[in-house]
DNA sequence: TCAATCACG
DNA sequence: ACGTACGTGATTGAG
């Protein structure tokens, strides 16, 4: 009975209508596939593929299909790997790596499962999903229809309007809020177009867009509510209407403004590239082609609804026949060898476990395939990639781990030259984002390799992929520092991941129970002094104690967003105001100390007593290395506690550590580029360059200068390859604002050639887009003409930083893969084991460490010839940390 | 998940 | 009265 009553309600409502206006649903794609993810635990199917995004995409589908019953429907995404913005990369390192690839690895079956619905996917290069959802709800106005915009972001608010609205998911994927213009002003007190004067004063901070300086959420507000819009605001300004607390802020920013507002306002003119209305209709899904997907993604609730009119089918259908052949390993040697691409799947990530899932290689004719192989089908593969021309594959050496773990030796393909489509993608791009192949594939040919792709499907892309990345890389200029330093270093990379640097655990143990009572000691003491008992870990907790119970000033103290700031530069400023300031800075350090290293390193030490950290190769922006799971490029040095830590790495029984290091290479190769021929005298002349610098500052004879001049000029020389500013030269020189500048004046007097280099660094950024390496290496700077001043100079910095940075990065990998040649050739017992940048760390045979410790340094000196000497100091000990 | 902090070059 | 040096990665607490 109550259901003819509402049959009979809407029977009623209808004819109210004037006409049936159409209804067009777009999906914001890319917040779906977030929301979905952190909405729905990790779903599996049996095969082990995470398909949770999949699932809560297709619920929210169903959900908008039954709710709004839409005429037309499309999803609108994020061109992948398209432009990738800071905040987004580095959250996206931050997570778990492998999490954030099952994420990803998500979109292409989401994509697949849509057009199976007949939803079309929409994105286009240049443009985020709102634009294309902003185009799509503008062509729809025109078109007498109404949009609906299904969405977890609320950026999108600002395209309200009486035709469009905006359907929020309010909490996970459970409940949903319709934003009408109404229901905007009920949550903001705005109008939904006033939303981007609101940003345009706010900023973004995940979008790194600074806003105006000194306006926050309460002011920006009633600012709106007084003047209407950013435009009235500045009218009012000139006017004089402004309070003037306010006017003060705003004064001179009303170009900055403007070109917030561009950054900050959803763009509606996308062109679509002939996208047709009608592709967009809804019909009932293709049951032949859904079925059997449902049934492949093992959604057994959603199988159920459309699986009833079907025949039943057993849920665990035949699935679709194995692509993976085994073939007789034989066939192996039927291969062309000019150039052979290898991709290989592996069960574990483990170093040392986990066996190979598939093998299969292809020389762009005939392909061959093993499933599961043994490891003397893997054995024989090895041997003949090690005939081969080219090796090719993506990640080689994470195919080099996967080999060896599987208990082949994989030394013979140490000489052979290499194709790496994940490296060259990094030198194409370097600091965008990460290199998934599928991602590449797809920028690089346009083709889709779908998230499950079989390894055969994947091989087919790889040959191509290089074909076309090589063009690219000849186009700008990198071949030579893709074939000469980077692919070469692969090998080596593998080499030192797979050795590991021997710990003496027992030594960290013991630092951590000295750490931890000496912590507990201090905890005591700090809750005695602050009168009450508080998580000294907790920043908020920390300054409200410091600051509001113990009313320590807080003239000077830097704020952060939620506070004043207990980073230690500022403990160290009112270390002589309370005792307790003391304490705390002790406790910081000694937590760091203990958290970070001694307690974290045991759980990364392997079976065989060592840690086999990761040299990642496509990570810095600069074309440096990074170091991770763990980080051994920021082991303590700098405090004789943290030095402690650092004795932990050891040298195995009869061999020593030896560490090589260049000295002060980044102020010598910057001496070289800028071609200052101070800088460049003072090497030639081996001075201390330090003191070399403040006597040609202030004009007097180095045995004048003083232990302040000495500071200030090396706090000069460091900030000057990072495009300092007097404000930070203050700081770090401790000297006041004006003096700093006065130095900074005299600095650039006595190294004219410094100060026309950083102009050069700018002039070229602006005008190329990037700047480059002495080898070539090249380094986007997006923002730099993006307007934004912050941004710019932010971008203009980086340019003065990235040519020594970058050329120091390019010296010392090329010294790695020709010091790990001498090796090789040498028959010492010596092993390469860390990278930190600068220095190279090796595990060497006491009877070899003379022979070693000479050769060394002489290759690592004579890597390439500038106009100053480079310099290599070695050291040996028994640990890391007892070296000069 | 994000911000704050701090370890290194 | 301030936001300000480049490049990384790991841990912690709080939302």
């Amino acid at each position: 009975m109550p259901r003819f009553a509402i049959q009979a309600l809407i029977v009623i409502m209808r004819p109210t209508m004037t006409a049936h206006t159409p209804t067009f649903l777009v999906l914001d794609g890319n917040a779906l596939l977030h929301r979905a993810w952190h909405a729905i635990p990790p779903l599996t199917t049996k095969d082990g593929r995470v398909v949770n995004a999949v699932y809560g995409f297709a619920m929210v589908v169903e959900k908008m299909l039954a709710e709004f019953k839409p005429d037309f429907m499309a999803v609108a995404w994020d061109l992948p790997g398209g432009t990738f913005r800071h905040e987004e990369y580095a959250q996206y390192k931050a997570t778990r790596e492998k999490k954030a690839q099952e994420l990803y690895d998500q979109i292409p079956i989401i994509q697949d499962l849509l057009s199976v619905y007949g939803i079309p996917s929409l994105s286009v290069p240049g443009f985020e999903g709102d634009d294309i959802l902003g185009t799509i709800a503008k062509l729809n106005k025109a078109s007498g229809y109404q949009t609906l915009i299904v969405t977890g972001d609320l950026d999108s608010l600002q395209l309200v309007d009486e035709t469009t609205n905006v359907i929020f998911f309010v909490k996970g994927l459970s409940q949903t809020k319709r934003y009408d213009a109404a229901a905007v002003y009920e949550r903001y007190g705005l109008r939904p177009d006033q939303l981007i004067d609101l940003k345009t004063l706010l900023g973004d901070t995940s979008d790194n867009l600074p806003g105006i300086s000194g306006i926050g959420e309460k002011t920006a507000l009633e600012l709106l509510r007084e003047h209407g819009s950013v435009d009235g605001i500045f009218q009012d300004l000139k006017a004089g209407k402004v309070l003037p607390k306010y006017a003060k802020k705003l004064e001179g920013q009303e170009e900055v403004a403007a070109q917030m507002r561009r950054l900050v306002t959803i763009v509606c003119d996308v062109d679509l590239h002939g996208f047709d209305v009608s592709s967009a209709k809804v019909l009932s899904p293709d049951l032949a082609r859904l079925i059997p997907m449902l049934q492949n993604l093992e959604f057994k609730t959603l199988l159920k609804k459309y699986d009833r009119a079907a025949p039943a089918t057993p849920v665990s259908a035949p699935r679709k026949a194995p692509k993976v052949i085994a073939l007789p390993a034989a066939k192996l040697d039927d291969l062309d060898r000019d150039v052979l691409g290898i991709v290989l799947d592996t069960k574990a990530t483990d170093l040392f476990g986990g066996c190979l899932e598939s093998l299969v290689l292809t020389d762009g004719h005939r392909t061959v395939a093993f499933d599961q192989p043994d490891s003397t089908v893997a054995r024989h593969a090895v041997a003949v990639l090690a005939s081969a021309k080219e090796i090719v594959g993506h990640d080689l050496k994470a195919v080099l781990h996967a080999l060896h773990r599987s208990g082949v030796d994989v030394s013979s393909l140490n000489d052979r030259p290499m194709f790496d489509t994940m490296v060259a993608a990094y030198l194409l791009a370097p600091g965008g984002r990460e290199f998934g192949f599928g991602d590449i594939v797809r920028e690089e040919l346009g083709a889709t390799i779908s998230a499950d792709a079989l390894p055969l499907e994947r091989l087919g892309a790889v040959l191509p992929l290089m074909v076309r990345l090589k063009a690219r890389l000849a186009a700008e200029g990198m071949t030579k520092l893709s074939q000469e330093i980077e692919m070469p270093l692969i090998p080596v990379l593998f080499a030192m991941e797979r050795d590991g640097i021997a710990v003496d655990v027992a030594k960290l143990k013991t630092l951590s129970v000295a750490f931890d009572e000496r912590l507990q000691t201090l905890t005591k003491e700090i809750y005695q002094v602050s009168g009450r008992e508080f998580n000294i870990n907790a920043p908020a907790q920390l300054a409200d104690v410091l600051f509001v119970s113990l009313g320590i000033p807080t003239k000077g103290i830097k704020k952060t967003k939620s506070g004043f700031s207990t980073a230690a530069p500022e403990l160290d400023k009112i270390t002589e105001l309370h005792p307790i300031v003391r304490l705390i800075s002790e406790y910081r350090e000694l937590a760091k100390l203990k958290s970070t290293y001694a307690d974290s390193l045991p759980m990364l030490v392997g079976p065989d007593g060592r840690i086999h950290a990761k040299f990642n190769q496509c990570v810095a922006a600069t074309g440096r290395l990074s170091s991770s799971d763990p980080n051994l490029q920021n082991i303590p040095i700098r405090s004789e506690l943290g030095r402690e830590i650092r004795k932990a790495f050891v040298a195995a029984k009869d061999h020593v550590l030896l560490s090589a290091d260049y000295s002060q290479i980044e102020l010598r190769l910057a001496a070289h580029i800028a071609k200052d021929k101070a800088l460049i005298d003072a090497f030639l002349d081996g001075a201390d360059i330090h003191r070399r610098t403040a006597a040609q500052m202030w004009d007097i004879s180095e045995d004048e200068v003083t232990k302040d001049q000495r500071f200030a000029a090396k706090a000069i020389n460091f900030g000057i390859l990072y495009g300092i500013g007097p404000r930070s030269l203050s700081r770090s020189a401790n000297v006041s604002f004006e003096e700093a500048r006065e130095f900074v004046d005299r600095y650039f007097q006595a190294h004219p050639g410094i100060r026309s280099f950083i102009d050069e660094m700018k002039v070229r950024a602006h005008a190329d887009g990037y700047v480059e390496t002495l080898f070539g290496r090249r380094r986007y700077l997006s923002d730099i003409n993006s307007g934004v001043p912050q941004l710019v100079a932010a971008a203009e910095r980086m340019a003065i930083n990235m040519p020594a940075q970058g050329t120091q990065a390019d010296i010392i990998k090329l010294a790695m893969t020709r010091v790990d040649a001498w090796i090789r050739s040498s028959g010492l017992r010596i092993r390469m084991l860390l990278q930190v940048h600068d220095e190279l760390v090796f595990e060497v045979h006491e009877d070899d460490k003379k022979q070693a410790a000479e050769e060394i340094s002489s290759i690592m000196e004579s890597v390439a010839v500038f106009d100053v000497p480079l310099l290599v100091d070695v050291d040996s000990a028994k640990t890391w940390g007892d070296m000069e």
